[in-house]
DNA sequence: TCTAACATACAGACAAGTATGTATGTTAAT
DNA sequence: ATTAACATACATACTTGTCTGTATGTTAGA
C-alpha cells in the first residue's frame, strides 16, 4: 500500500477532493444543465470552498469539460461499449443493452446526460462539441462493429448499413428518452423501448440463411 | 375601413411592437436556450425598450410560454398539423412532410424549437411543460389519426398501433435532430431523413391488401 | 367642435440580486 | 521549510424587474 489512497482518510486528499467535485458537479448540471448549474450550489453539496474548487479546475469551463470526459464518458463506455462485446448473438445484446438503461423516475426527468449537455452546448461551445461528439461516435461505432460481426455471422441481415443502423438506433434511444423527459412519464420511455425491441429484432437474418437455428418469434417489422 | 388597422403606420402600434418583440424573443430563444436568452438582446433587436416590452408581458417567463403558444405551436400547425390533412396516401403525406422540414444549416445549428424548449424547461417548470405537452400531442394526435385513416382505406399495415407508430416517428424526428445538431452537420439529417422515410414506407400494407393497385417500390423493412 | 379628463404605450434610469472569478491568507504534508 | 492544498473575503459584471415620467390616443361633455 505504498500510495496513500486510503490509509487513514486524510484531512487532505486532493484526488478525492477533486473527484467529488466532479460528481457533485456532474449531478448539478445534469439537473439544472451546465450554464445555469450555480458554482456555489456544487460547493454547499461537497463542503468544499471556492479556493479549493479554483485550484483543481480552471474555470466552469474546465469542470465542465471534465464532465464529459471523465464521468459521461464513462457511463457510456459502462453502459453500451463494455456490454456490446458480451457473449452471444449481436441482436440480443443489443435488446438486452436497451432493456437495461435505467428508467428511474429520476432518470427519465432529468433525461440522458449526454444528450442534454449535447443539446444545450454544442451549438454554443465548440470545445462542448468535440467532447461530446467524440462519445457519440465512439457509441456509434460500438454499435456498427457489432452488427457487422453479426451480419459476418449471418444472424444480422445484410441489407442494412451498420453505421447508419448504429445510428439509427441512438437517435430512437435519445428520441424517445427527450419525449419521455418531456412527458416527464416513464410510461413513454417503456413504450419506446418495447418498439425500439421490435425493430432490433427486425433486423435478424432471415431464419434460412442462418448458421444456428432458432426459433422464430419475429414479429413483423411495423410495430405490435 | 373603421379600425385603424394600418391607416398610416402609426407611431404606436401596440399589436405590432407586441408581435415584433414575440418573434425576436423567439429567435434569441431558439438560439441561446430560454435562460440564457438576454431581455437586452431582444430590445437591442427590435429597438423597443425595457418599459414596452413589460408593458406587452408581465416577466420573462410569460413571454416564453407566449413563444411556445404563439410562435412554436402555429409552426407544427403550419409544418404538420395543416399538411396531415392533404390528398393522397397517408404514407406519401407523411414522407412528403418529412422531407420538406427546413435543413438549412442554421436549422440544423440550432436545432428544433419544440424540443430545445422542451429539453431546457421541462424539468424545471411545469408552466412550460404542460403547454409544450400539448404541443407533442396534437402533433402526435395529427400523425395517427391519418395512420388510422390509412388503415381503414387499406393502404397502411393493420398490425401496428397508430399512437405507437406517431410516437416512434417523432422519436426519430428529435432523435435525428439531436443528433444533427450536435454533430452541427446537415448530412446527419439528410441521412437521417432517408432512413425515417425508408421506415415509412415499411408501414405500407402489402399490396395484395389494397384496394388500389399501386407499384411496389416497396423495400425491404431494415435499411438500404 | 373644442377641450378636459383619462387611458394606453411607451422611455430610460435605477435597484437588487446573483454569477463567476480573484487576491490573499492559512494550514497540512513532505 | 517549502509548497501543495485549501479557506475567506471581495471585486466585477450581468441579470431581471421596477419606478417614475412622458407622449400619444381616446372619450365625454358643453
Amino acid at each position: 500500500m505504498l500510495d496513500g489512497h486510503k490509509r487513514k482518510r486524510r484531512f487532505r486528499d486532493p484526488g478525492r477532493t477533486r473527484e467529488r467535485l466532479l460528481q457533485a458537479a456532474f449531478r448539478e448540471v445534469h439537473r439544472s444543465g451546465f450554464r445555469s448549474a450555480g458554482i456555489d450550489t456544487i460547493l454547499a453539496a461537497t463542503n468544499v470552498t471556492k479556493g479549493a474548487l479554483y485550484y483543481h479546475f480552471d474555470s466552469k469551463e474546465a469542470l465542465g469539460y471534465a464532465i464529459v470526459e471523465e464521468i459521461i464518458a464513462k457511463l457510456v463506455r459502462d453502459g453500451w461499449l463494455r456490454p456490446l462485446l458480451s457473449d452471444g448473438q449481436p441482436i440480443d445484446i443489443l435488446i438486452g443493452i436497451v432493456r437495461r438503461i435505467p428508467a428511474r423516475p429520476e432518470d427519465i426527468r432529468a433525461g440522458c446526460p449526454l444528450l442534454n449537455l449535447a443539446q444545450e452546448m454544442s451549438p454554443l461551445d465548440e470545445q462542448f462539441r468535440k467532447r461530446l461528439e467524440r462519445i457519440f461516435l465512439s457509441w456509434q461505432e460500438g454499435v456498427a462493429t457489432l452488427l457487422r460481426k453479426g451480419q459476418s455471422q449471418g444472424t444480422v441481415r445484410r441489407n442494412l448499413n451498420p453505421d447508419e443502423a448504429a445510428s439509427f438506433l441512438i437517435a430512437m434511444v435519445e428520441g424517445y428518452g427527450s419525449l419521455a423527459k418531456n412527458a416527464q412519464d416513464a410510461k413513454v420511455w417503456e413504450v419506446g423501448i418495447r418498439n425500439i425491441v421490435e425493430w432490433l429484432r427486425s433486423l435478424r437474418a432471415p431464419r434460412q440463411s442462418r448458421r444456428g437455428g432458432r426459433r422464430a418469434t419475429n414479429r413483423v417489422q411495423g410495430k405490435g
